[in-house]
DNA sequence: CTGAAAGCGCTAACAC
DNA sequence: GTGTTAGCGCTTTCAG
């Protein structure tokens, strides 16, 4: 009865006199609901486990930032864990499920050191979904990454480069092969081969070494798209390390954006794409699979991918 | 009786054979415990709120995954939460508490609109630790910046450096009094007074506007002592801009390390401090909290404030 | 329209 | 040594 007041039952058919009393009552006493016992009760937490495999990283900070409106909006709570935790403890995911610590689970997946982990995590009963990247399995929210490879190169032909170097990610991760469909299409549209397709990891040292490499091979074109932002700052670090001026003899962009990228001298051009939405959208999908929605794969194209023109691009000379 | 065999209850005497019999059921009918019954029963949820105030900052990802470290060791959870929704709702702190979704709280507070949140949340009755902030009430974990900010300067100095200015941050807040504490020791036990010394907020862009501003005044010495990280990334940014060499005709320090200090060029030479260790120390305060000792303020000094040197200090031309 | 009572799954106290 | 039961605080059903 009380109960029904206080958390507004529509159905509820009481006199304006009673509801009155209530709530009066509740003040005076200062009833604060216990969450525990409702959780107990209604057998769902109110929690969603957020899993990610390095906060240090800029994307996953802006997916986070995503994930924290979406709980807003729909009056969940953000459990968060490492991704590794998964893989460590064979079982957790599913302690997580069964014990009724967490409603749901958002996770972005490690490229290493097993991948299996997602499959599990979908298999598990739980409603997961997988954020940024997708797996044979459906339950999963991703970014036009293709649209993005498209766009960053294309940049960089507008600016007249034909020699591009191609700087990408582990062949095998959803969106590094899509932004590589995507920067082969736009080189395909210019009838254009790469000077050079190099793939490394997603970390600013392995993009500065592979650079590195690549000058003294000779392979180096007079632009290069880093097909995520960590290898791009990592290469315009080698390139002022080597004497390579950037932008006047090597421009370089790189997919995503990071608070890094106007830091850097000279600033590096990114290509934006809405990782905040994304955030956002995998809470949404995640509350459509607590209610029993079918799990689905979900691609967020809007905003649409965006060149963040700052000093890292020129004109091929 | 099952419930104590399952727990490893050490109190418990019972036969070998019943054991193995309970864990053998447990395991046949894939029975995993219910934490939410768990919780309201032990009137203990489990779960800690950490609360920050941005999660772009560097200084805050250290921390985490420092507190993430704590809760491991603690078997604890972590429900991740914005600050500012601290103060958006003046109830949701005691909510949190009464309602018994959190056993405590660890909450780096944002340095505005209200600093007055912390004061209210360390008041609440709820176990609150602070982290990297100091509160008229006790309840804080921080670190040893007066020596940071000590160290910092004397790195400067230590290279030939006379003519010091001082970029300093908000005054009033515990981290940047205390830092701008130990540079002003370092200056005076050199007998130097500091070529300028300037308050700007936490953010690249004031550093770089300071800086330009110092410059055009020609207040600018031959070194500068940022008292925070993303204003030194700002100063460095705007040093390239407007053509001052760094570090040939300037030497610039920051406190605090951060991803982005190897990747801008030079290197941002910076005063590292044991965050990690800062968000580990600030669990296990709580947990002692929490077990009902008396609130205090502790400061980490291990491991010692230490300087890694990269490209942007050199001795004074 | 309002009050009483059952029961969510667990742990701890207490009989046996 | 082992089985039984009360009760954590809530929501919801069912009488009144």
């Amino acid at each position: 009865m009380a109960s029904r007041v206080l958390n507004d039952d529509p159905q509820l058919r009481a006199r304006d006199e009673t509801r009155r009393k209530v709530r009066e009552a509740a003040a005076a006493l200062n009833y604060k609901p216990n969450s525990t016992a409702r959780s107990l009760r209604m057998a769902r937490s109110g929690l969603i486990g957020l899993f990610v495999p390095d906060l240090g990283n800029p994307v996953s900070i802006q997916m986070i930032k995503g994930v924290e409106h979406g709980t807003r909006e729909n009056d969940l709570q953000v459990l968060l864990g490492r991704a590794e935790w998964l893989n460590d403890d064979a079982d957790f995911v599913r302690s997580l499920a069964l014990g009724g610590r967490v409603d749901g689970l958002l996770m972005q997946v490690p490229v290493s050191p097993d991948p299996s982990l997602a499959s599990r995590a979908l298999r598990s009963g739980l409603p997961v979904v997988l954020l940024n990247d997708r797996n044979p399995l459906p339950g999963s929210v991703t970014l036009d990454d293709e649209a993005a490879g498209y766009v960053a190169t294309q940049h960089l032909l507008d600016l007249g480069h034909r020699r591009v170097s191609v700087l990408s990610g582990v062949v095998g991760t959803w969106t590094s092969d899509e932004r590589d469909r995507g920067v082969r299409r736009a080189l395909d549209d210019a009838g254009l081969e790469p000077a050079s397709w190099t793939h490394v990891p997603f970390t600013a040292d392995d993009g500065h070494d592979a650079l590195v490499r690549l000058h003294q091979q000779g392979a180096l074109g007079t632009a290069v798209v880093a097909t995520n932002v960590n290898s791009a700052l990592g290469a315009l670090r080698a390139a002022a390390e080597i004497g390579v001026k950037v932008p006047d003899q090597l421009s370089i962009i790189g997919i995503h954006d990071s608070t890094a990228a106007p830091l850097v001298t000279p600033g590096l051009t990114t290509v934006r794409l809405p990782l905040v939405e994304l955030g956002r959208a995998g809470v949404r999908e995640l509350v459509a699979r607590m209610a029993g929605a079918e799990p689905r794969d979900v691609t967020i194209r809007e905003p649409a991918p965006e060149i963040v023109r700052r000093g890292s691009t020129a004109p091929a000379g």
